[in-house]
Order: C-alpha cells, then sequence, then structure tokens
DNA sequence: GCCAGTATAGGAACACGTTCTAGTCGCGCG
DNA sequence: CGCGCGACTAGAACGTGTTCCTATACTGGC
C-alpha cells in the first residue's frame, strides 16, 4: 500500500490523522495544541519514550486525557508529530546559514553531524522520537511522510552548490537528477540505521558518526 | 525499560538475555524453547506483530505465562529470537547455494532481492518481527547483535569472488578490506529502512526492490 | 526411596495505552 | 432568553505486556 504523494494539505485527510495547526479553528485551541506537544517535548527530553506517558501529558498540558486524544490519536502520532516540529525549526535554522565545504560529500556531512550532533545532546528526546517514528504504522504515514520531507530537502540542499535556485522552497528538488534524490535517501536511511544503533545502545555517538560519515564519502566521490 | 530479572536462576545469565539453546540443560527445556519459538512463529505468520500476545504464545506453547517469561524476558527479545532463528535458516540455506552474478554488484543483489522476497511472502511475520528490530532498546543487545552479524555474513560472502577462503566461518571477514564492510553495513543499513518502510505500509514491494538495488549500484560500482 | 531446591502451572495483580460514558461549558441561533 | 451542539473535563473501564504469588511437579544428591 502506498500512500499519495503529496495532497499538498487543505483536503480533509481520510482517517485518524492527528490534528494539524491550520486545522484548528480557535486560537485557544492552536494554543492547547502547542502546550499539548510542549508537554510531550518536555517529558520525553526528561524521560524518553517511556515517560511520555498519555496520562502524564494530559496532566502537564492541563487538557483532559480525551482531548489529548482528540487532537492525537495515539502516542506515536504524538511523538511523531513532537518530531516534525523538531525538524521543521531544525530545517528552518539551517535555511538561514551558507553550508559551507567545498564538495557535496563535505557539506552533507557538515549539515548530517550538526543535526546529529543536536540530536545527541537531548539523548532521552532523540530515543523517545526516534523509537517512535520506527514503530509507526501505516496510519502514521502523513506525519512520517513530512518528516521525510524535511530530511531529504535538508540533505538535497546541502548537495546542490550554495545559493543555487530552489533553496527557498524544500520541496523544489528540480535541479537534481534522480541520482541525487537517489543519494540523498540512501543517506537518509542510513542516518536514520545510525540513529537507532545509537539510541539503543549499540554503538557509540562516535561511532554514529564515523559510520555517517563513510557512508557519505562512498555515495558522493567528486 | 527491562530490568535485571531474579538472579535465582541455575545458570548464570549476565543481564537480562533470552535463554539460547545451549543454555539450557535438559532436552526437555530445549524442546519448551522451540515449542515457544514455533508458536511465536505461527502467530506472527497469522496476524503480525499485535498478535503475537504473551498469553497467546504460551497458550499454543503449552507453557505458563510464568515460564514463556523465564525462557524470553519480553516480547521484544521473544521475536528477536524468533527473527535470529530465522536468519540463521536462511544463512545456511545460502551457504549452500552457489550466488551467481559476476560482479559483487549483481550478488549482492541477487541475494538481497531473494531474502526481501523470502520476506514478503509472509508480509505479517515480516512486521512483527521487524518491529521487533526496530523497537529492541539495549537490554535486546545481544540477540540483534547475532542478527547483524548473520546480515553482514551473508552479504560479504556475496561481495567476495565465489569459492574465495574464508566461506566457511561466517564471522571470518579477514580478506575483506574495510571498505568492503562498510559498504556492506550501508545496504544492511538501506535494507533495514526499507523493509521498515515497506512493513509500515509507506512503500511497495516493487518500490523496496527498486530502492534498494539502485542503492547496491550506487555503492558497488565495479 | 527421600529430601532439598528448582522449574513449571495457574492465575491474580499491576501499569499504561486506549476507549467510553456522563456531565459541564461556551456559543451561535431562533 | 432558552436551545442545541460541539468541545472539554473527569474518571471509569478494558486489553495486553509484565510482575508476583502459591501450589505442584520434577531432578539430582544421599
Amino acid at each position: 500500500m502506498v500512500q499519495g504523494h503529496d495532497p499538498t494539505l487543505g483536503v480533509p485527510v481520510s482517517t485518524a490523522n492527528s490534528l494539524t495547526a491550520d486545522e484548528l479553528g480557535s486560537a485557544a485551541q492552536r494554543e492547547r495544541r502547542q502546550r499539548i506537544l510542549d508537554a510531550t517535548y518536555a517529558l520525553a527530553r526528561e524521560g524518553g519514550f517511556e515517560a511520555v506517558q498519555m496520562r502524564a501529558v494530559a496532566e502537564e498540558a492541563e487538557v483532559a486525557l480525551g482531548t489529548l486524544y482528540r487532537y492525537f490519536p495515539s502516542k506515536i502520532h504524538l511523538l511523531v508529530s513532537a518530531l516534525a516540529r523538531e525538524f521543521e525549526r531544525s530545517e528552518a535554522a539551517f535555511r538561514e546559514v551558507e553550508i559551507p565545504g567545498e564538495t557535496a560529500a563535505e557539506r552533507v556531512i557538515w549539515v548530517m553531524k550538526g543535526t546529529t550532533r543536536g540530536l545527541q545532546g537531548d539523548p532521552k528526546l532523540t530515543e523517545a522520537l526516534t523509537r517512535a517514528f520506527m514503530f509507526a504504522d501505516a496510519s502514521v504515514a502523513q506525519e512520517i511522510h513530512t518528516v521525510g520531507m524535511l530530511l531529504t530537502s535538508m540533505l538535497t540542499r546541502a548537495m546542490r552548490p550554495e545559493g543555487s535556485p530552489g533553496d527557498a522552497d524544500p520541496a523544489d528538488l528540480t535541479d537534481l537528477t534522480d541520482e541525487d534524490v537517489a543519494i540523498a535517501r540512501v543517506i537518509g536511511d542510513v542516518w536514520l540505521s545510525a540513529l537507532v544503533a545509537w539510541v539503543t545502545g549499540r554503538s557509540t555517538a562516535a561511532q554514529t558518526g564515523a559510520h555517517l560519515e563513510t557512508a557519505v564519502r562512498l555515495l558522493l566521490r567528486d
């Protein structure tokens, strides 16, 4: 089963999706949603996946349990949505800086290492978000797709020479070859696997970084 | 979080590992372990991850729930152990055949596709095993390591020219360069990500195969 | 064959994700 | 103003993974 590609929002998406910020009518509702995500973030940061308990999130966000479930249909949706919000921030931040490096490989490594370092500074949080991402099933496809797009966007932007067209819109991949996109996806895969290995204590931060760098150099030999 | 189990065990088990076949004294115990894994396999095959319920496994295997937990300290351990057993069978089967293909890339693709096809023939089973693998935390490191070794072994064997030394022992990687091993690991990463995407309904079998093939060709340009 | 100690059976109890029910609040509309 | 309706609150209830407890079956040492 494949999900449709970019329904580009606006259309009432079929089943049990998380409520996005734009779908919420009142300011009070948008603020409730923010409070919930903030509570999720705070709990995850302190105690990781297992500390993000739905009752605890509801209490911290000062909403009833039922309300929490109205906004996010499951713990996984909740955590992946929190991850998406972080990625949006991260992606926006990268959009503001010059990415250093002569070659595509150097620039990609710079971006990946920066992102990874950010995540490794908050191990519990990263554990929670990664576990959720890995455990997600098809019902979370929408949210996952958002995250995937952001990641691919960051990578392909790093692969492009600095200041090339298409920088503004993260979804604009027009001047990239199929091979570029394929490479970006493979790097994303490796990154995810490395993250999982790190999160589950099967490799150290240093190993993760080294593995990632190796993979990028194998893929982007200029 | 799975913490240390009660230490009243006859055999000194390091932390909270699954009991391996060799650690079990009596034939009756080894047979119990097999029954448990068989039951797990059967339930997973029929109904996937959620159908593998500990009470159901215990009943099907005709052991008490407490006994099940003595053999496998969690559902995740149980499923990853089942996965390891399958991989052992798969790896052994591959060891018996000539791997066709002129180049390393062709041989690796042949192996990956064969394995993937096998998994896709049993979607529910694959879903259960993959979800467990992805959800595993550090306490399952031992079992996960086993699986990782088997996968790397299959891949590096395919990368070697046919009939080269080291074929007998899956752990013997002496005649491979560091780069070879790194490539095998990257391919393993991509395979895992692709499997997750397929299992969670985010990509089709065909897309999974194509992505894998692209990745292998990017990495093994002969 | 008997004893001590361990493994197993059987099942209650607990934790947390999820669902459901009843009641309350706020608000636009006749 | 009173009504209806959707969103919210509070909390009970349920399912499944996990733990715990007690009685029984087994096994190795004497």
